[in-house]
DNA sequence: TGTTGTTTACGCTGCG
DNA sequence: CGCAGCGTAAACAACA
């Protein structure tokens, strides 16, 4: 198995941080002016991190943090002070370090930390001790703020930087723990999320294990045509939720007696009683309806249909086998190339022409998935392993030397370092993960 | 027993 | 205001 880093998770101690289960406490951002605070043009319905919210949270004293529709607490709160522990180790600002201007108010507001002026301008003594104060709390608060990327997107992520372009559920966690600090608290709270994404979400698919690779769990990997749910690059917020029409017929199929599979409409808006596709998407999750299945279960069953899903050059090979069980490794090498075709430019400006993504929503602002603001794709998996490496230098810089990340993580599973570098140390260090 | 995976339910926010 | 996307909690089953 995998060996999991250990990141205690402070959630499971008794702190007042714990005490927004079962219901997390959600604050109203109505007030703050989210719109006039973006710095940059994403997409319409991302959710923006920028300085005015940024300072509205913290100086609040009730650092929050908004992804999707949602504002959360911050776990790190009732962390011990981190001196010296400053903002540019953060995950936002230096998975953004990359990207320019555009992060210009994240940039200034950690100039404005760094010249200790967000107290605006007062120079009375005790302005300065609130303002040293506040400091120091907006650091803390700040470096451990919420990426504002989705479970989906960090998923996407990790998928995505994996060699193999997939991975087991703890490396999942893991690569996200690696990533941002944020996540190596509460743990239980956001690990229940990403399983939940996972299996709930079609653009996640379940690969099996093959016999000779015994473990827990299966991998998961990306939809072959998943690959543009974030096709304007931003990782903050799909435009549209990637739907696999064929699972999509089966649950409808499956919900339906008459089996009517027309209850949805060309446009891809729901109906009022698709809206509980929230529900209905989890009718039929059987096991005929995933990868999984697909390859272990009925392995010399696999339709056309099915087997186009990949992709359509390795359903001639397909073919060509005589619907003989496709090995693990021709599944993972089909899944790797899908995946990697799906974040080819080529294969961007094919979907942009909408040949198969006629479902999702175009984004207008003319952002790619190398030049948008929250995109990753040009951090991950090549740019990212310097950037990546930095931030996670820089991340613990201020513990005096006492990082709290393990010897392991420095030493070989480090991201930014062979870790990320490497396929067979990758897959070394998931000892049984390997592919 | 802990992990993994599925499913349901509910609440929030932004958009149209 | 309804819908869509998302986050979270929780119950439950299967599995190593």
């Amino acid at each position: 198995m995998m060996t999991q880093k250990l990141y205690p998770d402070v959630s499971s101690m008794p702190t007042s941080t714990n005490a927004m289960s079962p219901m997390t406490p959600t604050y109203s951002m109505n007030s703050m002016s989210c719109v006039s605070m973006t710095p940059m043009n994403c997409s319409p319905q991302t959710p923006m991190f920028g300085s005015s919210m940024l300072n509205s949270g913290m100086s609040s004293g009730m650092p929050m943090n908004r992804i999707g529709g949602r504002i959360d607490t911050q776990p790190g709160m009732n962390e011990p002070p981190q001196l010296g522990y400053t903002t540019i180790g953060s995950p936002i600002s230096n998975m953004n370090a990359c990207m320019g201007a555009t992060m210009s108010s994240i940039n200034n507001y950690n100039t404005a930390i760094g010249r200790g002026d967000l107290g605006g301008g007062d120079t009375s003594p005790n302005s300065a001790l609130q303002r040293a104060r506040a400091d120091k709390t907006y650091r803390r608060s700040y470096t451990h703020a919420k990426p504002p990327y989705s479970y989906i997107s960090l998923i996407t992520m990790a998928i995505q930087n994996s060699p193999q372009k997939m991975l087991t559920l703890s490396e999942i966690y893991q690569f996200i723990m690696d990533l941002f600090p944020f996540y190596r608290q509460n743990q239980q709270r956001w690990q229940n999320s990403i399983r939940h994404s996972l299996s709930f979400n079609d653009c996640f698919i379940k690969v099996p294990r093959t016999p000779d690779k015994p473990g827990k769990g299966s991998f998961w990997s990306l939809h072959p045509e998943s690959g543009n749910m974030f096709e304007n690059g931003c990782y903050l917020r799909r435009q549209k939720r990637f739907k696999d029409e064929k699972k999509e017929i089966l649950r409808t199929t499956h919900k339906s007696p008459s089996h009517s599979v027309d209850n949805s409409n060309s446009s891809g808006k729901k109906t009022p009683l698709q809206h509980g596709e929230d529900k209905s998407h989890h009718l039929d999750k059987t096991n005929d309806n995933n990868l999984n299945s697909m390859l272990s279960i009925h392995p010399t069953k696999l339709d056309v249909d099915q087997m186009n899903l990949l992709h359509p050059n390795d359903l001639n090979m397909h073919q060509q086998h005589h619907h003989q069980n496709m090995s693990h490794e021709e599944l993972s090498a089909m899944i790797n190339r899908s995946n990697h075709l799906a974040l080819t430019s080529e294969h961007q400006a094919m979907l942009h022409h909408g040949s198969m993504n006629h479902h999702l929503k175009q984004e207008p602002t003319g952002y790619t998935p190398s030049n948008h603001p929250f995109s990753i794709t040009r951090l991950l998996p090549n740019e990212s392993k310097s950037d990546i490496k930095m931030y996670a230098d820089m991340q613990y810089a201020g513990y005096n030397g006492l990082s709290p990340l393990p010897n392991s993580i420095h030493s070989h599973t480090s991201i930014g370092n062979d870790y990320y570098n490497s396929p067979s140390l990758y897959h070394t260090s998931a000892s049984t993960t390997s592919l």
